[in-house]
RNA sequence: GGGAUCGUAGUUCAGUUUGGUUAGAACGCCGGCCUGUCAAGCCGGAGGUCGCCGGUUCGAGCCCGGUCGGUCCCGCCA
């Protein structure tokens, strides 16, 4: 190219009036006037606008004429003040102007699919298969400069606290315990199969047995699970793990972690230490193990009163080892129309498995409405004392099984509160979940599963429960939540073959298994293996957060769609028969 | 695996309730006018397999069945 910019589209200010500059960018706007020409010139640092006119040059002004949207252009020209009453106040540049003198067109462009100035000017099917396009939008490009500055702002206070960083092999060994993997089959080995790494787990604790006692990776994990939102089947984690350390100092180090990227990308002060919950306060208050903290609405423990109604659900529930539990939302009982709660009732019953949702609301110092004849006038004196209940108060009954009453009413209580507006949207809020069951009873299989996963260690002082009742024993684990996501999850794992051999032994593995899986984990630990633990950040939720976005595929360049498939590239397709032959690979039909 | 929802010019949408002649608007695109705009303005034009397949009907964008794709959720995600 014959013009190579010296300034960029976003640092022109009246202090270079009369200075001569050149500019490369893309024409984001072409105002034609007939005579005088205007072009918004944008690349990634901002826009300029650059000026033709036909007095000066009328040959120029007429090739200018014919630039389209989003052609690529580079101009020479001098930079002017805008005449008086023509100032652009949006426009950091807005003060000036670039009158060209030197116009070369480097590619013109096609009629776009969609606008770039407007993200919204194509929907988001179209936008994934233009995808580069999508990401010239202002908004996908301060999310990809956040992201930028993230990374390197993980690696700065990592390193700052004396962490060295790694690279752990993308094809390994598949241990499908836990999430489906993704499979990569061996030319070589003719039948067998690498897996791609759910999370570098395994080798990030052979490393703390190498001795490197502070260690730390920014890495792509694969899951082939179904999408949400907030997940993608690659995503990437800040890996982190330590040795001779205890839980405090993983929680120390995350909270360090997060304030100092927090500080340095969005110049937000987070806390100085991060509240920690008990996984059965989380659960029992919140219903939800990644609690949102920004604002109340706690669920309330309702049996003792439940016992006491005449509503048989409740009786009946209780008497089968099941809840009752409840929510108060104040002075909003008239937003409650038959409509809405029948519409409550039916998304409840529909995604959680709910056979109703029971109301009563407060009128008149008495409940009216709903269940509440089933309550006696002394039974609702005493809750309407005990609960501090006023008029115009509505209160939400759900009663099933544990799981699905905690589950449910959680999930209610962030309904209500989006329908209430009780959320601070701009609030960051962040805290520690500790605590967590190390099992879970699986009903498909019978047996035992680990929650977190296999090498995570128990706390010490229920070693005796693993014995006697395994689903009691809390697992030295822990979540970093904010804002009701789960932004990192990390243990103390266990470090001694004995101790690992009697967790797999609970979630139902037999030596031979664990040793086929797991051997050469179970080996390295027989040379002298440190206490150790680490944590994982889900990076691209980390930078959903501080781009104040609610969707994971905001934030990361190239993502996926529900169906896992990328729609620029077509990804997955087909591939040849020579291929598939090279791999030892026959299809189904 | 299941549920909900969406699919109509290049694009965003209206039209579907109640089936009926030529499927509209805006933005973009093309042409013309216009010398200070920044969502520039004004005039004109081109542009449609109503996602796809099948069914009902004299007649389907509209009703029915299926299918494909997007999104959100439940299950799943150690």
């Amino acid at each position: 190219m014959r013009l190579k910019r010296t300034v960029t589209c976003g640092q022109l200010t009246t202090k270079n009036i009369g200075e001569e500059v050149i500019l490369n960018g893309w024409v984001a706007k072409n105002r034609d006037h007939g005579g005088v020409i205007f072009l918004d010139l944008r690349d990634r640092y901002g826009k300029t606008q650059i000026t033709f006119n036909p007095d000066l040059d009328a040959k120029m002004a007429d090739r200018a004429k014919r630039l389209g949207m989003e052609d690529v252009i580079a101009i020479k020209g001098m930079v002017t003040a805008r005449p008086g009453g023509n100032v652009n106040a949006n426009l950091p540049t807005g003060e000036v102007e670039v009158i060209v003198s030197e116009l070369e067109v480097l590619n013109e462009a096609e009629p776009l699919p969609f606008l770039v100035s407007d993200r919204e000017s194509g929907n988001e099917e179209l936008r994934l298969e233009y995808r580069y396009l999508e990401l010239r939008t202002s908004e996908l490009q301060n999310f990809m400069k956040i992201r930028s500055r993230t990374y390197q702002s993980a690696r700065r206070l990592l390193n700052a606290e004396g962490f060295m960083e790694f690279e752990t092999p993308v094809l390994m060994k598949s241990t499908p315990e836990g999430a489906r993997d993704y499979l990569v089959p061996s030319r070589i080995h003719q039948g067998k199969f690498y897996a791609l790494p759910q999370s570098p787990q395994t080798y990030k604790q052979l490393l703390m047995i190498a001795g490197f006692d502070k260690y730390f990776q920014i890495v792509k994990c694969f899951r082939d699970e179904d999408l949400r939102a907030d997940r993608q089947p690659e995503f990437t984690q800040i890996d982190i793990e330590m040795s001779f350390i205890d839980q405090d100092d993983i929680m120390g180090l995350a909270t360090r972690v997060t304030q100092g990227i927090f500080k340095e990308v969005l110049d937000y002060q987070l806390p100085e230490t991060f509240p920690v919950m008990d996984y059965h306060d989380a659960m029992e208050i919140y219903g939800s193990d990644k609690p949102d903290i920004r604002f109340e609405l706690p669920l309330i423990e309702f049996a003792t009163y439940a016992e006491k109604t005449e509503f048989s659900v409740f009786k009946d529930n209780l008497a089968g080892g099941g809840r009752v539990k409840a929510l108060i939302l104040k002075n909003a009982a008239d937003h409650y129309s038959r409509k809405i709660l029948d519409e409550l009732t039916e998304w409840l019953k529909t995604y959680y498995g709910l056979k109703g949702l029971a109301f009563i609301k407060v009128e008149q110092g008495a409940f009216a409405a709903g269940i509440s004849k089933f309550f006696s006038a002394e039974l609702q004196t005493e809750i309407i004392g005990n609960l501090a209940l006023k008029d115009n108060d509505i209160m939400f009954f759900v009663s099933d099984d544990e799981a699905r009453t905690l589950q449910a009413l959680g999930a209610l209580r962030i309904e209500l509160a989006k329908r209430e507006n009780l959320i601070p949207e701009t609030d960051i809020k962040p805290l520690f979940v500790t605590n967590f069951p190390l099992l879970d009873w699986d009903e498909d299989s019978q047996r035992y599963i680990a929650m977190h996963h296999p090498f995570t260690s128990p706390n010490p002082e229920d070693i005796e429960l693993m014995t006697s009742d395994p689903g009691k024993v809390r697992a030295r684990a822990y979540d970093l939540v904010i804002n009701g996501y789960e932004v990192a999850g990390g243990s103390i794992r266990i470090h001694t073959r004995q101790m690992q051999s009697r967790m797999f032994e609970l979630i139902g593995m037999d030596e031979e298994e664990a040793n086929a899986r797991f051997g050469f984990l179970l080996r390295a630990f027989k040379y002298g293996a440190p206490p150790h633990g680490g944590i994982a950040f889900g990076f691209d939720r980390l930078i959903m957060l501080l781009a104040g976005t609610d969707n994971i595929r905001d934030v990361i360049a190239f993502p996926k769609t529900t169906s896992a498939a990328s729609l620029m590239d077509d990804a997955p397709s087909f591939v040849d028969e020579d291929q598939l032959r090279e791999l030892h690979i026959k299809l189904m039909e």
